[in-house]
RNA sequence: GGGGCUGUAGCUCAGCCGGAUAGAGCGACGGUUUCCUAAACCGUAGGUCGUGGGUUCGAGUCCCGCCAGCCCCGCCA
């Protein structure tokens, strides 16, 4: 009986309390196969998942199929006497409809279509929609805090644009960060952001030369042209010996708190975050930057730390780790350089160091049990070798999980890495630019064809909205390990797994409240105490195959939170949209007349709040109208 | 030379712990609008899952070999 104080279910509970029936059913049936299995140290695995096409129900259980061998009876002969046991439980005859078994011995099981409307009614009362919060879980325990989670992601490097290849972090980030938010975990979210390499050292040399002023008064040089002395200054520390050996200098001194340097340094920090903040406004993503000076005073205790260790060679001057099974060109183990033979440090001290920093316990570190890295699958050996040398230096607790989430590189439409047509690299703001400007142009033309008439304000905030939107869509909707092929028409596209598609769904349900569908009453029992689950009512396919769809919520964010994979996401979210769409084409609702209506309604809007909470968890706003 | 990732429909991609007849979208072709935004919906065609072995009751998925593409490999980050 669903009681009023229960709190909401979701798919992923009955799915454990499945499990646990099945479980039980099968030891039953086959009692010595259990024992011999506990003996083992583990159980008859009912292999529980959901169904792999909605004509099997809602899950499928494949244990059966294992175990005809062991026990030397056909597969559907086991499955008959599991589902005997199982119906045998009047839990499970509460939740489920009669099992089929069905091909070599699958056991496929659908939930009552009263407890599908139950699981409806408990999540149209939920905010969460389903998705329990880890915080709340905490509260009732103990008062101890959450242990936080941190999120490295963007790190662009200063005096240099954000670029195309800035925009796959910044987003996969953000949107993972927002997933573990939502769960209830505190996110670190750090820009570990390049401000204090080689690279300053050159920068700084080649200012003093050419462009003083810039070291010493702010805003004397923009961004672009900050930019440009950078490319220079690479361009002749690449062929200029002496000009190389002044840049490390200027790295030493900056590095040894030299106060000119410090001085000059912060000014050009400066004139960067400002710009990389606009970016970070417009896709509306917030990060705390913490770069690699922070770690300067911790990367001589690193070295120190892992020379007691005993991990420390001397090798060529440099001070190494060796990594394990790793080896080099001639077979040689890899050396994990932490500290130059110049006696400076480089990025591999500086990441053992943010390691360090952010599982440590404060004041001097973050208490992190989960530290997550979102870069360039480029960097998947450096990450490697880094976590191996910061395992084996005991920095990370047993209960720590330290993980590389790579992605593949942007590419145009060529299979190459991105340019512009004159072949440069894309900046960022000039490729969301592009695509507002393309939308708008695309509304501008459909309106006229229409024969609508918006504001500018309307086609302004319409055009940001769906350009973004796409953008991020587009790159969050693919498997990120995958090489990602950069085109606008595609994101762009109406049709299709795209975010203008997902948004015009919302649009959809937005326009039925607009036309007198009162969406905020829907299946919420009226307040008159009656169990709201009584007051919906579904009859058509169209209906079932939303409401399954829509309880699939909650076991999608956990994937993700587990996973890392933002892309299962949006799988789920346009095909909650594509069957909504179908919905929408075949059920009327405000035709609909008594609790039919009532119940098309609150179907309307779950999925509307199930779309808008999916989108937002990627970092893209919904409209009403577009 | 060593290591990593990738290879699925004409194109862009999904494919979860190994499960049933390998799925979408785009493009192509053919339909649907007195009705809540047709930015939608319905249908047809399209596959040797790079390749050869192996493991298994069962392999796109796991293991080994090979081919192709991309990336990384000592003092840049």
């Amino acid at each position: 009986m669903l009681s009023p104080s229960r709190p909401p279910d979701s798919m992923l509970r009955i799915a454990q309390t499945l499990e646990t029936q099945l479980r039980a059913a099968m030891a039953r049936a086959f009692p010595e196969a259990a024992e011999q299995a506990s003996a083992a140290g583990s159980a008859l695995d009912p292999q529980l998942a959901p169904a792999s096409k909605p004509e099997f129900g809602d899950f499928q259980a494949n244990g059966a199929l294992p175990l005809a061998k062991p026990l030397g009876q056909p597969p559907r002969a086991i499955a008959t006497a599991i589902v005997a046991q199982l119906q045998a439980d009047p839990a499970f005859a509460a939740l489920c409809l009669e099992p089929q078994i069905a091909g070599p011995g699958f056991i496929n099981l659908t939930l009552k279509p009263e407890r599908l409307a139950a699981e409806v009614a408990a999540r149209l009362a939920d905010a969460r929609l389903g998705v329990p919060s880890v915080a709340e879980a905490r509260e009732g325990t103990s008062g101890q805090a959450l242990a936080p989670v941190v999120v490295d992601f963007s790190s662009p490097n200063i005096a240099k644009e954000m670029h195309v290849g800035h925009l796959r972090s910044t987003i996969i980030g953000d949107s993972l960060a927002r997933v573990l938010e939502f769960r209830g975990h505190p996110v670190l979210r750090l820009n570990h952001v390049g401000d204090w390499g080689t690279q300053f050292g050159m920068l700084i040399t080649h200012l003093k030369q050419v462009a003083p002023e810039a070291l010493t008064t702010a805003d004397a040089v923009d961004l672009g042209d900050l930019v440009a002395f950078y490319r220079q200054a690479k361009a002749r520390f690449d062929d200029d010996e002496a000009f190389q050996t002044t840049s490390r200098e200027e790295v030493v001194k900056l590095q040894s708190g030299d106060p000119v340097s410090l001085k000059a340094w912060g000014l050009l920090c400066d004139q960067s975050r400002r710009e990389f903040q606009l970016i970070y406004d417009r896709l509306d993503i917030r990060l705390s930057e913490r770069g690699e000076s922070f770690y300067n005073p911790y990367l001589a205790g690193v070295v120190a730390d892992l020379d007691a260790s005993g991990l420390l060679v001397t090798d060529d001057g440099a001070q190494c780790v060796f990594l394990e099974g790793v080896s080099g060109k001639d077979g040689k183990p890899l050396p994990l350089i932490v500290q130059k033979s110049d006696g400076g440090f480089n990025y591999a001290t500086t990441d053992l160091a943010a390691i360090r920093y952010r599982f440590a316990a404060g004041p001097e570190g973050d208490g992190a049990r989960r530290v997550i890295y979102v870069t360039d699958a480029g960097q998947a050996s450096h990450f490697a070798g880094v976590f191996q040398v910061a395992r084996r230096a005991g920095w990370i607790p047993a209960d720590g999980r330290l993980e590389h989430v790579p992605f593949g590189l942007v590419q145009g439409e060529d299979g190459k890495k991105l340019k512009t047509r004159a072949g440069d690299t894309v900046r960022l703001r000039d490729l969301l630019d592009e695509a507002v400007e393309r939308c708008e142009a695309d509304l501008r033309r459909r309106l006229q064809e229409e024969g609508r008439s918006e504001d500018e304000a309307f086609i302004a905030h319409v055009a940001a909205t769906v350009g973004l939107a796409a953008v991020k869509y587009a790159d969050l909707s693919q498997n990120r390990i995958t090489n990602y092929q950069f085109s606008f028409d595609r994101m762009l596209a109406l049709t299709g797994n795209t975010a203008p598609y997902l948004l015009y769904a919302v649009v959809r349900i937005a326009g039925i409240a607009r036309k007198g569908g009162d969406l905020g009453a829907a299946g919420a029992g009226g307040g008159t105490g009656v169990d709201p689950a009584d007051s919906l009512h579904f009859s058509e396919p169209q209906e079932w195959a939303l409401v399954r769809e829509l309880l699939k919520f909650d076991a999608v964010i956990a994937e993700v939170e587990e996973e890392l994979l933002p892309n299962r996401l949006c799988t789920y979210l346009f095909e909650l949209s594509q069957v909504f769409n179908r919905f929408y084409d075949q059920v009327p609702v405000l035709k609909a007349e008594g609790p039919t209506r009532s119940s098309r309604l609150a179907l309307c809007r779950l999925t509307a709040d199930t779309l808008k909470l999916g989108l937002g968890l990627l970092g893209i706003p919904t409209l009403e109208r577009m």
